[in-house]
DNA sequence: ACCTGAACACCGTTCAAGT
DNA sequence: ACCTGAACACCGTTCAAGT
């Protein structure tokens, strides 16, 4: 609605859909996609050993490929990291828009968006500590970009619906999505970091993000 | 209020407190604080390349050490920079309550501690980001713990007294701490990962988080 | 008790050379 | 056009040896 598609999320979206090939199954990736199999294996690093054991010469081990060939493809690590991120942020926006449209009420669309946020986040903790927490410089990488502002339109949506509906003030939605956004993904981050329970809080972080949004939003009690 | 200040605390503060002795002056560390000396450079360092960039050699060099020296004194690089986020958890509570002091009226207490929060934050990007963003085993270094509870315990006193004044519901105050912690630390994290101002919020964090304050805590408009 | 020197097993990145 | 091999300048960490 805000960012319309362009030709760098078509492809993204077809290389996250595409079927997965088993690297096994070629003796060679001179006619292969080996981009393809260096960001696969780039996920499954990142899932097994966290962002922070992720190793540019293990993933080109998994590819089955000198260390060196990864650069044919990704001016550098980061680029690779940016290539997992850029997944991530297909898949969370996945999620959000379908958490949407599993009701007709607004008003349970955005509380139902904000419990798919943290659930997601908690469930793919490497992958969000990729798309946040890795200093990626997303004005460095379009496609990162996009992806990250297709998932921030999810919410954008509802909101505007929310106001079309007077539930929510008129004007700039931006203005509303910050602080939703933030105290999402501050529950998720804090979450995935155990802060909150280090500091004495055990409670769902679905349950809270709901009755926190009822109240940033709606003035619920 | 909450935890009670441990024997390493007093360490810690001491350690934080005291003035800085210039490297250069001492031919030795043999007599010296080395300790002391690496923490120093680890801030240093941090601060001027950012979490991504220390390296614990260099820390050493900037010592005037070899490579190995930092062994004597910290088990491992992530303990180096646990001291480094201590330190950082220190300066974050000395802020925090000196906000919370400008202000009678309880209720100005809680929004001045958001804004003096933020705006932390936001002017010592490189610490926050050791703080949070470096999966540092909080359970695994005491110290880092108790100086993080320390920030922590500011915020839970000013939703106490707020309590106290029938301004906010009785109960469990942790239930209300976690969403606003939430709230405040998102804010600092997109801010200073300039995702917020890729998706064209470019408002002041500190008035933001004023506003969305209100509106979660006291259902302000 | 505290530090050095040298070593080990790794990195990210570059570049000539191969096919 | 795409990949390899070898090299370079780094890391974190260990450990015998020095003072």
């Amino acid at each position: 609605m805000f960012t319309p598609l362009t030709y760098n999320d078509v492809n993204i979206i077809n290389m996250a859909r595409r079927e997965r090939i088993p690297t096994g199954q070629r003796d060679s990736y001179h006619h292969g996609d080996l981009k393809r199999a260096l960001t696969d294996a780039a996920l499954g690093l990142v899932k097994e050993k966290g962002p922070k054991g992720f190793t540019l010469r293990e993933v080109a081990r998994r590819a089955g490929v000198s260390a060196a060939a990864p650069y044919r493809h990704f001016s550098d690590k980061t680029q690779l990291l940016a290539a997992a991120a850029t997944l991530g942020f297909i898949q969370l926006h996945e999620t959000l828009s379908a958490a949407a449209a599993e009701s007709a009420d607004v008003t349970e669309q955005v509380l139902g968006m904000g419990r798919a946020y943290v659930r997601w986040a908690v469930t793919h903790p490497d992958y969000y500590q990729v798309m946040f927490g890795s200093e990626l410089d997303k004005g460095d990488n379009p496609e990162l970009l996009t992806a990250g502002l297709r998932a921030f339109d999810d919410l954008l949506d509802a909101i505007v619906r929310c106001q079309a509906a007077n539930l929510l003030p008129a004007g700039d939605p931006r203005e509303i999505a910050g602080p939703t956004w933030s105290l999402l993904h501050g529950m998720a981050s804090l979450t995935i970091g155990t802060d909150l329970s280090h500091v004495g809080i055990s409670e769902d972080p679905q349950v809270m993000a709901e009755r926190a949004l009822r109240r940033l939003l709606f003035g619920g009690t």
